[in-house]
DNA sequence: CGGCTAATTAACCCACTGGATAGTTAGTAG
DNA sequence: CTACTAACTATCCAGTGGGTTAATTAGCCG
């Protein structure tokens, strides 16, 4: 994340297009997950910048393209983390449990991220409809997981023929179930599934569920 | 659900608290799930009433409290739905994948709750919070999850000590996941996780899942 | 059938909000 | 040093949206 943290206005240039266009999009990731889209403020991204509102409007058009950046440079971040993965070392069940506590560990790290996420599907994902960029990214990690299944199935690790997408979704599931309902599932069950001394329980039991789905020599599939 | 669905003002009573309670409900309950909390309009949701938006007023104090009822309304309807489940005749591992498969299939038939659930979440469970009603609830299944897991444990089918609570978690990140987050996940990846000749696929897919995690044989555990 | 109240309607209010207009200055190219 | 443009500020505005005030009527009870 290009996050803006220089100390204001000390040292760099007073007039910064990048940093102030930079600094925007920190604040309205941040308020566009506290409130989602309908209830971000623009006045409020605005006032919690060094810029004005019109510097908004200057650089992102309006509200809507706001969002779609906001949108963009957050997935942007889970995809670099993804291509940093670097498991073609491992033995595929070693591999696969690597895999999925990226994606637990990210998901985690990454909370205003399963916001806007959450947020975009309740407006249907209309936003990344309308990226080009989004558009056309897919994942790094389904690369790396149809590799590891490949030589998983090859070496008789794996018993069933999964497909990528699919053991992706499940695992996609798991941690972002967890990071994004983790209010209501506490309301309702008592349980805080983001507790610092449940992490390593969730953590592994994602582990095992997804080796023991894979391993799990199922009668007729 | 408590749908109106009489012809309008045919036969009735012209002023019926109830019927216009229920209306306001289930237009209400469209309309946030459509847009959101912040997005919802409450003239819009007057709009498509037979009724005004003072009666909103009136009835329910305001957009908030109107909000809490129908996420009451929506959690009441699930919890039917669990109470009728009816699993003692089967053993442990048909139990699991048929509670699962009723909760994949609630899922599935209910996306408005789904959203509702979502939005909640954006919200921070502040409106469950505030409702005595849903604080004292927990969910039907959970007992009926502990009890399954206990029968399997005895019967050494199930090898782990799995928790109740954690297994719900399990199965509801799967089927919540496919529903919740099918927009952006379709957008990302070219799958529509709802496509009705996937269905069977993926119902099957959260069984294997289950019950592959809970009869593997873990090392340590 | 008279009267009382719950149910309902119509019209209004004003704070807020996304967006626009117009004018100002820092930085830089020549 | 000048002039030009990208970056920026100050202020306003029209429509919206949650909420309200006040007047009206259906239906029931005695």
């Amino acid at each position: 994340m290009t996050t803006v943290d220089e100390p204001a206005r000390s040292g760099g240039r007073l007039r910064d297009a990048a940093r102030t266009r930079a600094e925007i999009l920190d604040v309205a990731t941040a308020e566009f997950a506290r409130a989602g889209y309908a209830g971000a403020r623009v006045d409020e991204i605005a006032a919690r910048t060094r810029t004005t509102k019109r510097m908004i409007y200057y650089y992102f058009g309006g509200k809507e393209q706001l969002f779609t950046a906001v949108l963009e440079r957050a997935y942007s971040v889970i995809r670099q983390a993804e291509q940093e993965l670097n498991v073609e070392h491992l033995d595929p069940v070693a591999a696969i449990r690597r895999l999925a506590e990226l994606t637990f560990d990210h998901h985690e790290a990454h909370p205003d991220f399963i916001r806007l996420v959450s947020i975009e599907n309740i407006h249907e994902a209309e936003h990344i409809a309308a990226s080009e960029e989004l558009g056309r990214i897919g994942s790094p990690a389904l690369e790396v997981i149809r590799r590891i299944l490949e030589s998983g199935r090859e070496s008789g690790l794996f018993t069933a023929d999964v497909d990528a997408v699919d053991l992706h979704a499940m695992i996609s599931s798991f941690c972002f179930f967890r990071v994004a309902n983790r209010h209501t599932f506490g309301a309702l069950f008592g349980r805080d599934l983001i507790a610092a001394d449940q992490r390593e329980h969730y953590r592994t039991m994602l582990g095992d569920m997804v080796i023991a789905y894979l391993t799990a020599d199922r009668a007729a599939d």
